[in-house]
DNA sequence: AATACGTGGAG
DNA sequence: TCTCCAAGTAT
């Protein structure tokens, strides 16, 4: 069983010996200079919370803003959203990021409504035993929607607690986020969940920033190690980084008549469940490798789905993700019609003009916008 | 316990 | 151009 380290006990404890605690000061700060005005702060509810807690997990506020307020649009509650065709879902969240996160919202929507009658569950215990949610959007979900004491653990709390409590290991070592979530359930406020939860991730966010943090304005600078032992600019420890690999991939664009072949990917692994051009081969030559695009392999996987006529070869580029680089090669196999594979249930044809409405990959989407910006007079 | 999983903003 | 990483979860 672990306990939370006498040091960060000591550290807590002082907030309490001269003046308001941090949960406190916290709540206090958070009402008067925190963010009241974000979209999923207005008409609350657990279904627009939990919506929004979701797609931020892993991305920033500005990103999501328009993709929230267009799921919202699209599916008002979690009624809509769990009788929604599957392709809608992803065709929405496309370029988001982390898909499993949208199949996952999906599967929890309807278990919402099969096993809570479309009631979340106020229980952080409940909630985390849904699909995408785990120990701290379960506690924001319900902290925010029911008040609940639970506590969060996201990158604004490890950033703010491993500066107050002058932390000087990596945050997301196991044994130290195991006491700085020991840390988090000794701070919680007996009033005042939601200023409180709130609170720590607006002050994370744009006071305890990254780089520059503006200690005169946050109200636990009097207690702050970082600030004190002047360590804000060391804390927290970095990730400890390693070279990332560098795969290549050949993407055939088959066309015909303006139209373009288009493959589910499979649901696990990059991009999983999305539609996506074909992809052949490639992967893995060594770094630096010279690459030259295999025209015949494109010319040989193309003539399963139509009679090829032309080749053209377009200029490759690369897509960078956190644990790989993935240099992309598009190559035009134009044909005159489309043999009956295309209805094979992993293809489809689409025309590159709605690939705004489909669930692609963010460079795909862009490739595909490029191709319709060339074609178009003007 | 360590790794897979996207994308884009900021410096 | 490069580095860092954001309201983490699943496996």
């Amino acid at each position: 069983m672990t306990v939370l380290h006498p040091d960060l006990a000591a550290i807590a404890a002082s907030f309490f010996s001269d003046g308001p605690s941090l949960g406190d000061r916290v709540v206090q700060w958070q009402r008067v200079h925190g963010r009241h005005d974000l979209p999923w702060q207005k008409n609350r509810t657990a279904y627009r919370v939990w919506l929004s807690e979701i797609m931020l997990q892993q991305t920033q506020v500005t990103a999501v803003i328009p993709y929230y307020e267009r799921f919202l649009q699209r599916f008002p509650d979690v009624f809509s959203l769990a009788a929604a065709p599957s392709e809608d879902v992803m065709a929405l969240w496309a370029g988001l990021g982390y898909y499993t996160r949208a199949r996952n919202l999906h599967r929890c929507a309807q278990e919402v409504v099969a096993s809570y009658q479309g009631e979340f569950p106020a229980d952080p215990a409940l909630l985390q035993a849904l699909p995408g949610i785990g120990r701290s959007t379960a506690a924001a979900i319900s902290a925010f929607s029911f008040g609940t004491r639970a506590a969060i653990m996201d990158g604004n709390v490890k950033r703010v607690f491993a500066r107050v409590f002058g932390i000087r290991e990596y945050p997301g070592n196991k044994p130290v986020e195991d006491q700085l979530w020991l840390l988090a359930d000794s701070l919680l406020p007996q009033e005042g969940m939601d200023a409180y939860t709130q609170g720590l991730m607006d002050l994370g966010a744009t006071v305890c920033t990254r780089s520059k943090p503006v200690c005169m304005l946050c109200p636990l600078q009097s207690h702050c190690v970082a600030h004190h032992e002047q360590l804000t600019a060391d804390l927290p420890v970095r990730k400890p980084k390693k070279a990332i690999p560098r795969k290549q991939v050949l993407m055939p664009l088959v066309m015909v008549d303006g139209q373009i072949l288009l493959e589910q990917r499979p649901p696990t692994g990059i991009w999983g469940g999305l539609l996506s051009l074909p992809e052949i081969g490639g992967m893995q030559l060594a770094d630096a490798q010279p690459y030259t695009p295999d025209t015949a392999a494109v010319k040989h996987f193309a003539a399963r789905f139509a009679e090829v006529q032309a080749i053209r070869v377009l200029p490759d580029f690369e897509h960078v993700f956190t644990h790989f680089r993935l240099q992309i090669f598009p190559v035009i196999a134009e044909g005159a019609r489309w043999l009956p594979a295309v209805s094979e249930p992993r293809y489809m044809v689409a025309r590159p003009e709605q690939a705004d409405a489909l669930a692609l990959p963010a460079p795909v989407k862009n490739l595909l916008t490029e191709l319709v910006r060339e074609n178009t007079p003007g």
